[in-house]
DNA sequence: GATCCATGAGTTTTT
DNA sequence: CTCATGGATC
């Protein structure tokens, strides 16, 4: 072992926490505070004293901080940490091991929550409870899981009216089903260890010595099933917890703040380490921050401080609509990297993902490259998922979901008739569709009249595949697709663009494949692996990403947009919210920025296709003044503080007036182009000067300038087209264009063709067949 | 059995 | 506004 010491240019509390080796320990962690290094260097010092690298078991809260942490302390030690994971990663792991305890028919496949809610529909049909008095899909759905993440199995729920005894009674079935198909959902990774644990007390004493050292991180937002899982786990007592009340931010999901204040009496004589000293941020962005969480009532007492200097005030930019936000935020961008920034140095973040859409179309016409976090996941894709299917069939004939989402994929004559008699022969015979596609016996039963040669050609697919190999993931995926067919499925169900797109996914999904060996560990991955996980931190690129995805993330700029009463604090009718929980939302956003913070508000903000007009967010009043400087969307500093006329309660007569101001001092076009020179925000030589002054950003003013924009083409740099262009395409003649949308690397054309009509094409790919004529 | 079109519904955060 | 679902038609 190199000979490190990982006690260097740490602080005492920093040492205290890192150099505790045996009993309960909590680290309540300020943010930025260093925890991330307390805790590699914690592992690093258990391993120097002689603990096995894999009997330590550390849970971060994604696969990303996961990874990173192992790479830290691969970096330190030269150690691999192959427990250094996630709950639902560790959860999955040991289904693995102990797969037998299961009792299923065949290894199970993990569903995501679109087959669980396509499951969940067939179940309610099955009950008769499919029509439009009964009970709403989302919310069974989101009961349950509340029910599992809270460990309440169908039989100990004690209905208390008509509506939770079906409740109940739906659970009940739901969990026959899973079991009946061998299919787990997302729950089930945390859940059935835990019940595991519970059941077999010889189970528990292995892991228990398996892991004689555990530590958690994101305490704060534990839920009661990963609560358990470590109470069960660290009966020892050699469990290290980290986090931060302050930034509990998951109760929505079942987190339970409660887990972390109650530590010191769940575990005896606690040791407790109480990180406070912030290396990460300015004083101003710090004080910012700690104001704005002291409003919480509930809260442990806790000050973060800084070394650091004063640093820039915090920048708030009151802005006319979401649209004049997302110019404001990426002008700003742009003449931030004018001024020497890194793209990679930014990152903006919003309440609901909802609010990226327009903020990247201003990043794409000022041609600021970023990436955007979250969103529909790759694996989401319905091509790709049609792909994944016939793999996890491969893996798990029984998965239902899985087969009747390829049965007619491509299109082969197994209609819903022909899938009926399927399903009743396999019935009837109690046996399941894989014994029915092998055994003659049956498939004679179900391969008669019309769709016989259906059947018996799925058939003889479904014998081919069975024999493919399954060690290389990516070699299966490739033979799969080609030999059901799906790639020409594709191209002639959506002809043009769109089917090029799906294929062209299908064989992204084939090289994605490659670097994970098996189809078993392939679909583990794609299983677990989130929106947030992929982060590339290489490109120079603005990060989009919103404030949950945020969490344990740093960036020298931050801009924290939509902060409006409604939206940030984010309040959805029919739900009452919990301002607590939202105020650590923003305090999360806040202390993300190490130099520089950006605050917007639109006055008016346009959601649904309703224009709505919303206050200035509380928690601009719970900043000091000092702090904070008031500009407008021009960058001019604004004589008026509408956020200092915020008082308590839902209404802000003076914040709306002071806004109403700043709305009419809106200032465009060349106007906006001389303010941002005056205050330094722009070099006069800039590319964004060029075009701010040919009027290329901004025209008109206010109100009609709006207007005419939303009919207005996008205009892309580098678009070879605009609306009113006549065109020629290969093969579908002549036509108009009638607009473009969309992001550059999918970026859409929309035309109207003489003879085929209004086509949305994918201009990557019909670039090449067009021409203006 | 497949495709197309219209109507309607639903819009938070994610392991 | 966008997506999804379902009904009607080929």
């Amino acid at each position: 072992m190199p000979d490190v010491d990982i006690f260097a240019e740490m602080n005492p509390r920093q040492r205290e926490a890192i150099s505790h080796i045996d009993g309960p320990l909590l680290v309540i962690a300020g943010a930025g505070s260093g925890k991330t290094r307390v805790i590699t260097h914690r592992i690093a010092n258990l391993i120097q004293h002689g603990v096995s690298p894999n009997r330590i078991l550390a849970i971060t809260f994604t696969n990303k901080a996961a990874g990173e942490m192992k790479e830290r302390v691969w970096r330190l030690l030269g150690i691999q940490t192959p427990w250094v994971t996630t709950f639902h990663s560790a959860g999955l792991q040991i289904l693995k091991l102990e797969e037998e305890l299961l009792n299923f028919e065949n290894p199970f496949t993990i569903m995501d929550e679109d087959d669980q809610k396509r499951m969940m529909k067939r179940l309610l049909k099955s009950m008769d409870l499919n029509d439009e008095n009964g009970p709403d899909l989302r919310f069974v759905q989101g009961q349950i899981s509340g029910f599992k993440n809270r460990l309440k199995l169908p039989g100990q729920i004690k209905p208390e009216n008509e509506a939770d005894e079906l409740l109940q009674q739906i659970y009940y079935n739901y969990e026959q089903v899973k079991k009946q198909e061998c299919v787990l959902d997302f729950d089930d990774l945390l859940l059935l260890p835990v019940q595991m644990f519970k059941q077999d007390a010889d189970l528990l004493e292995k892991y228990r010595e398996k892991f004689p050292y555990i530590l958690v991180d994101e305490y704060q937002d534990t839920n009661a099933a990963q609560y358990e899982f470590i109470k069960l786990l660290g009966a020892h007592g050699n469990i290290c917890a980290t986090g931060d009340p302050d930034q509990a931010i998951y109760g929505w999901r079942g987190a339970d703040i409660n887990n972390i204040l109650d530590f010191e009496k769940d575990f005896d004589s606690c040791k407790q380490v109480l990180l406070e000293e912030n290396y990460r941020s300015t004083k101003y962005i710090l004080q910012a921050a700690q104001n704005v969480v002291e409003h919480n009532v509930k809260r442990k007492d806790k000050r973060v401080f800084t070394q650091k200097d004063e640093g820039e005030q915090i920048t708030l930019i009151t802005v006319d609509d979401n649209q004049e936000e997302a110019k404001a935020i990426a002008i700003r961008c742009r003449s931030l990297q004018e001024q020497g920034r890194e793209f990679k140095d930014m990152a903006v973040f919003y309440r609901v993902n909802a609010q990226s859409r327009i903020i990247e179309e201003e990043f794409i016409r000022l041609d600021i490259p970023y990436q955007i976090i979250g969103g529909t996941r790759f694996y989401d894709r319905q091509e790709v998922k049609d792909v994944l299917a016939y793999v996890k069939l491969l893996i798990n004939p029984r998965d239902t979901i899985a087969f009747e989402r390829i049965v007619n994929k491509p299109a082969r004559g197994i209609g819903e008739k022909t899938l009926q008699l399927l399903h009743d022969v396999c019935v009837d015979a109690g046996i399941g569709f894989h014994e029915l596609l092998m055994e003659e016996e049956y498939l004679s039963r179900v391969a008669v009249g019309r769709s016989a040669r259906a059947i018996r050609d799925f058939a003889q697919l479904w014998r081919r595949l069975q024999r493919l190999p399954r060690e290389n993931a990516a070699q299966c995926i490739g033979d799969i697709i080609s030999m059901s067919g799906l790639e020409e499925h594709y191209r002639n169900t959506d002809p043009g663009e769109k089917g090029e797109e799906r294929v062209y996914n299908i064989f992204e999904l084939q090289t994605a494949a490659e670097s994970h060996g098996s189809v078993e560990s392939f679909l583990e991955h794609v299983a677990l692996f989130t929106a947030v996980d992929k982060r590339n931190m290489d490109a120079n690129e603005v990060l989009l990403m919103t404030l949950h995805a945020s969490k344990g993330l740093e960036f020298p700029v931050v801009f924290i947009s939509g902060c409006e009463q409604g939206v940030l604090p984010l309040v959805r009718k029919g739900t009452d919210c919990d301002y607590e929980e939202e105020r650590r939302l923003m305090y999360v956003g806040i202390t993300r920025a190490m130099q520089e913070l950006y605050i917007s508000r639109a006055v008016h903000r346009l959601q649904y296709g309703e224009t709505k007009r919303n206050p200035p967010s509380m928690f601009l009043a719970e900043i000091p003044d000092e702090c904070i400087r008031h500009r407008d969307a021009t960058g001019r500093v604004l004589p008026v503080h509408p956020r200092k006329t915020i008082k308590d309660g839902p209404s802000y007569p003076d914040a709306s007036q002071a806004a109403f101001k700043v709305e009419k001092q809106g200032v465009k076009g060349k106007d906006l182009l001389d303010a941002l020179q005056s205050v330094g925000a722009l070099t006069s030589g800039s590319a964004l000067a060029a075009a701010l002054r040919s009027g290329e950003t901004s025209q008109g003013d206010g109100r009609r300038r709006k207007k005419e924009e939303d009919d207005a083409p996008i205009g892309l740099d580098g678009d070879p087209f605009e609306a009113g262009d006549r065109i020629m395409h290969n093969t579908m003649g002549e036509g108009t264009v009638v607009k473009l949308s969309g992001p550059k690397g999918d970026r859409k054309i929309k035309i109207d063709f003489e003879e085929k009509g209004v086509k949305d094409l994918l201009l990557a790919f019909a670039q090449s067949r067009l021409k203006k004529i």
